[in-house]
RNA sequence: GGACCCGUAGCUCAGCUGGAUAGAGCGCUGCCCUCCGAAGGCAGAGGUCGAAGGUUCGAAUCCUUUCGGGUCCGCCA
């Protein structure tokens, strides 16, 4: 394999690549998906050298040779190359590799030259893919329960990005459904009381279908805005007129305020989309009904009557005819509606319509993010999705479970603002936008999740967030205090000098970051990203700690200009790697702890 | 009744898509600060990976069954 030795990359894949190139010499009858599954890690016990593969257990079988064999003679190959100081068989076919010091010691300079861009990766091959994520209705502000999924998906974005994918990130405001119809209601209550009404609000409430919902104060700035505008043409005499036409126009204004707060809130936590897009202009649009046209097209829809579910059957069932999806020809378990009884449609049919939409714009693979309670849709919105692309766009989702709230392990409920939920800007406003984002991508999305306002804050080694940051902050603290003829162009320094364990564990961590971009990436599993980060901050407090005990082992060292400059080089290459993964989390790094 | 997620050390959780002797933090036990980098550091104990079968050279990981917890199951979104 053939690369540009001065631009910074994944030495995984370079000796993956050669592995395979071994391997097809040595057995060159295989067909070439027999390597498909040829690994390249780093090996679980570090005395085993800097990396290890399984490609003679792979391919054994095929090349019907006993893998220690096969290994044997793999080993020998590899040992020939020029980055390779030692390459034997090990166990039940392993072959441990141990790289030569200036190749290993030699990516530092690379690193450094890269910046922050290092860890970026050709893997997504610029391949258009669209994250959604947040698609909170706009019917109030945002509570923590939008919170992770926030999180999660902008993380994923930012990690698709920088593995080569070209993301788009999309918010789909659910507006058109009876829960903005309810808030148009809502916000007319707030502006025939800004405009004095004889109603009381209990009387309003009856004359509501459904009754009067959103009762927080929230919407009370609408409803004055509402009356700066109209004065009280919308309701003369402050007596409610409940015609279409009134409640579209109150039910615009109210929709476009609340995403003002939304955008707001999600700025707040640092996630900016790029495309809003809203549920009734893809229906007035007729993005939906052509989406569903396709799919009766494609003998797809039918009308007929579903099964109650078994065990659990609602009061109010009645087997009725409806039109329905063939979900279940793509994996579902039952057909799904598209119309409600009224006619009009399902939110699932305006999320076809949605979902078409994206197909339409060239969205090459589809990435949603949605809370566990929506677990149950997925395979009706994959199958939709595989039955208008005709099996070419995936969909992916990923599920965020509950998030609990806590402080000092007592639930956490009440918000100063909206009454029943904690809001977002109540929690920023609690612990900071850096640990909240660092904190919600601590654990795999699909696990439930304790946040502990008392411990996010706490400056201790148990808190991920602090030592991360901490880590951060002590390489910047080094650089500061170095001499600055020292610090300039730590790319040229030379790195013979570096030696010692904990140093060179230090280098190898810092290798494995594109790695590790990769997979996370093509997991959709941004938390690793945080605990890579986590690894790489221990191995830093260790080689800081080492200087405690040792002083030789110190960064800076007066009397030994060139391995300060070696150790300066590798504390400048630690920091990058940190911020360019606290980058993907959309963290900031901190200059010096307080 | 069914679908999806979770079950790993006393606790909170990782485990790189099937690899070597299953890891980390907290807690626990024992050491280590006159000073030069202690918002700590070093070492140790602690596991039938919920259970039982199966697949194969090899399983915490895949399949089946089962037990516990969560989410959900036509006109909410």
């Amino acid at each position: 394999m053939s690369h540009d030795p001065t631009v910074a990359y994944d030495i995984f894949a370079v000796l993956r690549a050669e592995v395979v190139t071994c391997l097809r010499r040595l057995l060159p009858d295989l067909a070439d998906d027999a390597f498909a599954r040829v690994l390249v890690e780093p090996p679980r016990d570090a005395s085993h050298g800097d990396m290890a593969t399984n490609g003679a257990m792979v391919v054994a079988k095929l090349a019907k040779m006993p893998p220690p064999k096969l290994a044997a003679e793999l080993a020998a190959a590899l040992a020939a190359l020029p980055m390779v100081a030692e390459a034997a068989p090990a166990g039940p076919g392993f072959v441990n590799i141990r790289l030569k010091e200036e190749f290993l010691l030699g990516q530092v300079p690379l690193l450094l030259r890269a910046g922050e861009a290092y860890g970026d990766s050709t893997a997504g091959g610029q391949v258009r893919v669209n994250v959604e994520y947040v698609s909170a209705n706009p019917t109030g502000p945002m509570h923590v329960g939008h919170c992770r999924g926030a999180v999660v998906g902008d993380a994923l974005a930012n990690l698709l990005h920088k593995a080569g994918y070209a993301v788009t990130k999309e918010y789909y405001i659910n507006d058109a459904g009876a829960q903005v119809r309810a808030l148009a209601y809502a916000a007319y209550w707030r502006y025939l009381q800004a405009i004095g009404t004889s109603l009381t609000e209990d009387e309003y409430s009856a004359q509501v279908p459904g009754g009067l919902q959103y009762r927080g104060e929230y919407l009370i700035p609408v409803g004055e805005a509402l009356k700066a505008e109209h004065g009280d043409a919308l309701a003369p005499g402050g007596q409610p007129v409940f015609t279409e036409a009134t409640l579209a126009l109150i039910q615009a204004q109210t929709v476009a305020a609340m995403m003002v707060e939304i955008r707001e809130d999600l700025a707040a936590l640092g996630v900016v989309h790029d495309v809003f897009i809203s549920e009734l202009e893809l229906v007035k649009a007729g993005v939906t009904d052509k989406a569903i046209a396709e799919l009766v097209a494609k003998g797809l829809v039918y009308e007929g009557v579903l099964e109650p579910p078994k065990g659990k059957t609602p009061e109010d069932w009645e087997p009725r005819p409806q039109t329905l999806f063939s979900s279940t020809a793509f994996g579902d378990d039952v057909d799904r509606p598209l119309r409600k009884s009224d006619g009009s449609n399902t939110y699932f049919a305006n999320d076809i319509g949605n979902h078409a939409d994206k197909i339409a714009r060239g969205m090459q693979q589809l990435v949603q993010v949605w809370g566990a309670d929506h677990g149950g849709y997925v395979k009706r919105m994959q199958a939709a999705t595989k039955a208008l692309s005709n099996g070419s766009v995936p969909l992916d989702v990923v599920l965020c479970q509950i998030v609990k709230v806590v402080k000092d392990g007592e639930p956490v409920r009440m918000s100063k603002r909206a009454g029943s939920y904690i809001t977002l800007r109540d929690l920023i406003d609690e612990v900071g936008r850096d640990a909240v984002r660092f904190t919600m991508l601590t654990r795999k999305s699909d696990a439930q999740m304790e946040f502990d306002l008392t411990k996010v804050v706490e400056q201790s080694r148990e808190n991920p967030v602090f030592y991360v940051q901490y880590a951060h902050a002590r390489c910047r603290s080094v650089l500061r205090q170095a001499d600055s003829a020292l610090t300039a162009d730590l790319d040229s320094a030379p790195l013979g000098s570096l030696q010692d364990p904990a140093e060179l564990a230090l280098i190898r961590r810092l290798t494995a970051w594109p790695r590790t971009v990769e997979a996370a990436a093509a997991a959709r599993e941004p938390h690793r990203i945080a605990f890579y980060l986590g690894d790489l901050a221990s191995d830093f407090h260790i080689l800081w700690n080492r200087g405690r005990e040792d002083a030789t082992l110190r960064f800076i060292q007066a009397e030994q200009p060139e391995s300060t400059r070696a150790r300066l080089a590798l504390v400048a290459a630690t920091a990058t790697v940190i911020r360019s993964g606290l980058a993907v989390m959309g963290v900031t790094p901190v200059e010096e702890m307080r």
